[in-house]
DNA sequence: GTACAGATTGAG
DNA sequence: TCAATCTGTACT
């Protein structure tokens, strides 16, 4: 069943490693496809000197990071990748997931015109990847993820265990000074459809 | 107004 | 190793 947004009202942390296992849903139209959540980054709002909300900073593109939890945080990047994030906590914490891998379930456009086998376990690992797969961009800036037709995240009962989930820092984030090593990236160990320069086997904690 | 770095990726 | 080339921020 889809996620409500008491889900995401916990705080980013928590969200995070909850988030780990979940579907998220994508539909257009009568297509309808998506992928389990693999990997993902935790970013701590105001206090913390990695996320865009970092001092309370609003803007036309942070704004949404403060509307509390259960929205889509959509920004561009390195002038060509959308990322997807989706806000957690309560409003004015400026909290965010964002969501950097996932394993590709169903029949998109985006997997159709792939070659099956191993290159389709790899078409949404890493987060530029993953909004290309999902067909998300700016237009999904501020969804409702707990009421949109268009996407949603779904918990399928497909529980996660505390050992197959590994802790790592986050990436590209040096300029963060003591917030840049904290373990606040989180994956399922064992996916082949980890972010490709996910460190594996070092960086955990 | 101008300069520059950034929550990245795929090609070379 | 590098180009791609948008946006926010810190300066002139």
């Amino acid at each position: 069943m889809r996620l409500s947004r008491n889900f995401f009202s916990k705080g980013a942390q928590i969200a995070a490693k909850n988030l780990l296992g979940k579907v998220i849903v994508r539909r257009e139209g009568k297509r309808v496809w998506g992928g389990k959540i693999v990997e993902v980054e935790a970013y701590l709002g105001k206090i913390d000197k990695a996320a865009h909300s970092f001092g309370g900073r609003r803007t036309k593109r942070t704004e949404i990071m403060f509307a509390g939890g259960g929205f889509a945080y959509m920004f561009f990047v390195y002038g060509v990748h959308w990322q997807l994030n989706v806000t957690c906590g309560r409003a004015g914490e400026g909290q965010a997931v964002l969501i950097r891998a996932l394993e590709p379930i169903g029949q998109g456009r985006s997997l159709t015109e792939t070659p099956q086998g191993p290159a389709l376990q790899r078409i949404a690992s890493g987060p530029g990847k993953v909004s290309k797969f999902l067909e998300v961009d700016g237009n999904f800036y501020g969804e409702d993820l707990s009421i949109s037709e268009r996407i949603w995240i779904e918990d399928r009962e497909e529980a996660v265990a505390r050992n197959e989930i590994t802790r790592a820092k986050r990436v590209g984030i040096e300029y963060a000074q003591e917030w840049k090593d904290l373990p606040l990236r989180f994956y399922l160990t064992e996916s082949k459809a980890v972010s490709k320069r996910n460190p594996r086997g070092s960086g955990g904690f």
